[in-house]
DNA sequence: TTGTGTTTCTTAATCAATTAACCTATTTAC
DNA sequence: GTAAATAGGTTAATTGATTAAGAAACACAA
């Protein structure tokens, strides 16, 4: 059996290569007849269309959306809040009949994608420099959700304004504070932060978090400094509970935590009440994210509601529109039994 | 800015396209002085290598795996054991460089990604029958994964045998017994089954688990018929809750429910204590896949407990390693407090 | 009849690489 | 000293399409 190509259909019925073409392509470039015949003929051979490499490398489109993801694909497939903005990502593509080719955040370039993708969309800051680097120097267009890279549009919520708000709402005068972090430093350690350089707020989305709580504590009077932060290297269950472990021995110990992932804080008060703490009568609990895990914990989580499903679409819709302005996404604090509001 | 391509490089250098080429992938057919000097000026003029879409077009690879999912890829990603199927996936793909595309179960046809593809992982049974059409018509490589096609190798556990041996070691002659499965006929709805065709055994791993309860139900004489049979349409909340509610409210109420995952039985059990039911006491209920949730739980799960990061790592390793042959996967049985073993 | 416009199709350049086949020197073998 | 082998390149065909430009055929108006 010969290959199926143009070339070899447009020989087998006679025509040329550009008729065959036009028939998939551009109806209005042949006659009705022609063209059926042509679609008739092309069924019977088994040949099913343009190849799509071919037309891809002519074209200069592949229909293919590459999403860089600030950890490696088998860490974020299994994290609840990134694989809901992953939702929200191919619900838009699907409709728009684009594909999607997920990038680990750990690689060192783009070089294996960046031929075969028609853009980015970038989910927080990857945990390879390198990768940062690559993307500020492609030339496909860029959209970057829960960070920001010079030059290219961002989706993003006010992490600074919620986590003000929340500490605002939330926050006593005699209240003991411990904040457990996520990334804040270039480590694959859970550990405490005393003073040592965090991450910049422009690429960490946790250290734009610390800066909201931090101007709602000095506002309010409440000591903070760094001895009181902890910082885990990924959101699961091992680093969690050992952060909680370090919180919960520390002396004094701790009237309210703020932690920056609603994971965090359900491992958290765990922890708490394994201890024989009551949640939030010796402690009070705070998360973020909103995920449906959180609030069917007893008790339900304090917490800030994101809509990671729709940061997916908007990206993804920007990203296919080829819009150059960035969007600031709303959310709500929602105030559940693992901490009450102060009001 | 001229454009950088093999041919504009060639042509600053003084050397022939192939030279070019050679240098980036095959340094022993030119000397280590001519190559390291073209890499330098490459650099220097910011050409990253050979385009690989071009590249992808003539050698006739690409480098990039499809995963076709059963279901949507925004319910897919959802889904803690496809997720962690995924995770196993992508681990074994990032250390050999190959890049992943998520290819919708919902989709009609391959078209748009069978000519960016080297093969394809199929992860269960799509939910479009077109595309296991399309699946088995495709030249590439594929791999089916807890389903099969015929002619294609796939990864499998023995789901008849695990389920078959579940029920022995769980049922008592005088059990009650109600099955809640997993899209076992055609539709979005959650349903009882009566007498109606079921999804064939070879594209359905819920038939496959079924035939083994029933196996175990006829030799240990228990009464079983479709009446006691549930389907729902995606391993959710919703449907389990809406499905769980019928069962418990059915009459005579069964003594022991048989899930098909562990996200089932976890809310299965979540009603029934709401309804004022004791487990294991008044109802003991079983399910599958031995997720972390599952054991997590209150009253923690009996269920089979398989591996599901190995099962994408060993389907990924056979695609690559164009492998013919099938493999069985072990599983194990894990009795947990939500039903003692009958032994 | 001639000129103009439209429809329908073809020719051939182009997209950015890879690679088999070929050509020169230079080494090595005997 | 001659033949064979090897090293280090180049040439040109090929991969499978798209598309601008051109040509042939036909309709219609002046």
């Amino acid at each position: 059996m010969k290959k199926l190509t143009l070339k070899s259909v447009a020989e087998e019925l006679g025509v040329s290569t550009a008729t065959i073409s036009n028939a998939f392509n551009k109806p209005n470039q042949l006659s009705r007849a022609k063209r059926l015949e042509i679609l008739e003929r092309c069924e019977e051979l088994g040949y099913t269309g343009p190849n799509k490499a071919a037309r891809s490398l002519r074209r200069g489109k592949t229909g293919i959306v590459g999403l860089v993801l600030a950890n490696s694909i088998s860490y974020t497939v299994n994290d609840a809040v990134a694989s809901t903005f992953i939702s929200g990502v191919s619900q838009c593509l699907e409709t728009n009949g684009q594909q999607l080719l997920l990038v680990s955040g750990a690689g060192d370039d783009l070089n294996n994608v960046n031929d075969f993708v028609d853009g980015y969309l970038c989910y927080g800051s990857p945990t390879n420099p390198n990768l940062i680097d690559a993307l500020s120097k492609t030339t496909k267009p860029v959209i970057t959700v829960d960070f920001n890279i010079d030059g290219y549009p961002s989706v993003n919520i006010d992490n600074i304004e919620a986590c003000y708000q929340l500490v605002k709402q939330t926050i006593r005068p005699d209240d003991v504070v411990a904040v457990i972090g996520l990334r804040l430093i270039e480590t694959q350690l859970t550990c405490r932060i005393y003073d040592v350089p965090m991450i910049d707020p422009v690429t960490s989305i946790s250290r734009r978090r610390l800066l909201g709580y931090e101007k709602a504590f000095a506002e309010c009077g409440v000591d903070f400094n760094y001895g009181q932060l902890w910082s885990i290297p990924e959101n699961i269950e091992s680093f969690a509970v050992r952060a909680a472990k370090e919180v919960l021995s520390n002396q004094p110990r701790p009237t309210i935590v703020y932690c920056m992932s609603d994971l965090i804080a359900v491992y958290f008060i765990r922890e708490a009440i394994e201890m024989g703490l009551s949640v939030p009568d010796d402690i009070r609990v705070v998360g973020f994210d909103g995920t449906n895990e959180g609030q069917r914990f007893h008790p339900n989580l304090t917490t800030v509601v994101q809509n990671s499903d729709s940061k997916g679409e908007r990206a993804a819709i920007m990203l296919l529109k080829q819009s150059k302005e960035s969007q600031l996404l709303p959310f709500a604090l929602h105030f559940g039994d693992s901490c009450p509001t102060n009001g």
